[in-house]
DNA sequence: AGGGTATACTCAAACAGTTGAGTATGTCAA
DNA sequence: TTGACATACTCAACTGTTTGAGTATACCCT
């Protein structure tokens, strides 16, 4: 008996939109997430292979496994019918932002009691991490616009990247900000 | 035997940063969760009252109960020197950014096998929850320009502010971006 | 009485996510 | 041989978070 009346469970979801449009193996899916779905969902390896274990069980997918020469047999999944259908209903339900919890803004706050310097050198690390990111974004962003007439699918996807990358440049900003607030010395 | 070798309980971090200032109710700690933490660390009444539970078993804060007329007992919770060590152990580490799960950019990506109309309403909702919480942010922020002398730590708490106030109007300026896009039709 | 609000706090169950540790097949280099 | 990498997948334990459901004291309104 579940205490739970509502499902968000959207890594499954995501998996879901993922196999819309082209059935991939697990590994496939997992790379996947590392790459394009990387900028709105991230997810382990485990997590991807555990939740298509689920979804299988609840015939929103199905497998079928394609032995390989030299390699490991591979379980290609497609999704079914009644896939598609929950896909839709969860699509008709509300989103809700992710919730915050962002341990550097907690050491900022933390930072009077704290050293200074420490806080100074994470920004600076941070920014790195974001700009590294959004570099890569860049680049995918460039493999976008050589597409002459993008298909659908394709012009939404796009559409994550760009919050993708809006994402980390907005990080970005804010370490310039308070970077430059620790430099100007008004701490002091 | 815990198979956990790193433990960034960043919720008790959270409470003793704001146990540095000053000592609080469980209440009000919560009252500050809803306010001015709220733009970088979310984290719901019971988890605050199980948290502070375990970080006094842990000797990091000790309260005091008073008693109140015409109201329940209120628990006074301080830091201890423990808790304050703790705290500066815990800030010397690095920060991770926050895995992203956004279910909103889920949608974009089902959008082309779903209904794009669902999907703009659901982005106009959106925009208006991210204003309304970005305005409540400028009213705190007025506040803040109030001060004419501020303390160093009104200071630091002010730059969780502005991080808070970015990322409301980057989600703003998302939300335009793709509904320009729909409603320019170009998905036709 | 019931419903709403406020100040104050607590218990329990479930679940998604994280961490650790593998497995199988193969290639290449030191 | 070992270590690194790649393609492919699996199991187990733990934990932070969410959800549901209260508790105590009081006030106000229908």
């Amino acid at each position: 008996m579940g205490k739970r009346t509502l499902s968000p469970m959207a890594l499954s979801h995501t998996i879901l939109a993922v196999l819309s449009r082209e059935s991939l193996s697990g590994y496939d899916i997992s790379k996947r997430f590392e790459e394009s779905v990387s900028c709105y969902w991230q997810a382990s390896q485990q997590q991807i292979y555990r939740e298509l274990g689920k979804m299988e069980q609840q015939g929103w997918v199905i497998h079928e496994t394609v032995p390989q020469v030299g390699k490991p047999d591979k379980k290609i999944y497609g999704i079914t019918d009644a896939g598609r259908a929950e896909l839709l209903r969860w699509y008709d339900g509300p989103t809700e932002p992710t919730p915050i919890r962002e341990d550097l803004l907690v050491k900022v706050l933390a930072a009077p009691y704290a050293s200074v310097d420490v806080l100074l050198q994470e920004l600076q690390r941070r920014r790195q991490l974001h700009l590294e990111r959004l570099i890569n974004y860049q680049v995918m962003e460039s493999k976008y616009q050589e597409l002459v007439d993008p298909p659908k699918a394709e012009q939404f996807r796009y559409l994550t990247l760009r919050r993708g990358m809006r994402y980390e440049q907005d990080w970005i900003d804010w370490c310039d900000e308070v970077l430059d607030f620790l430099k100007a010395g008004e701490h002091s």
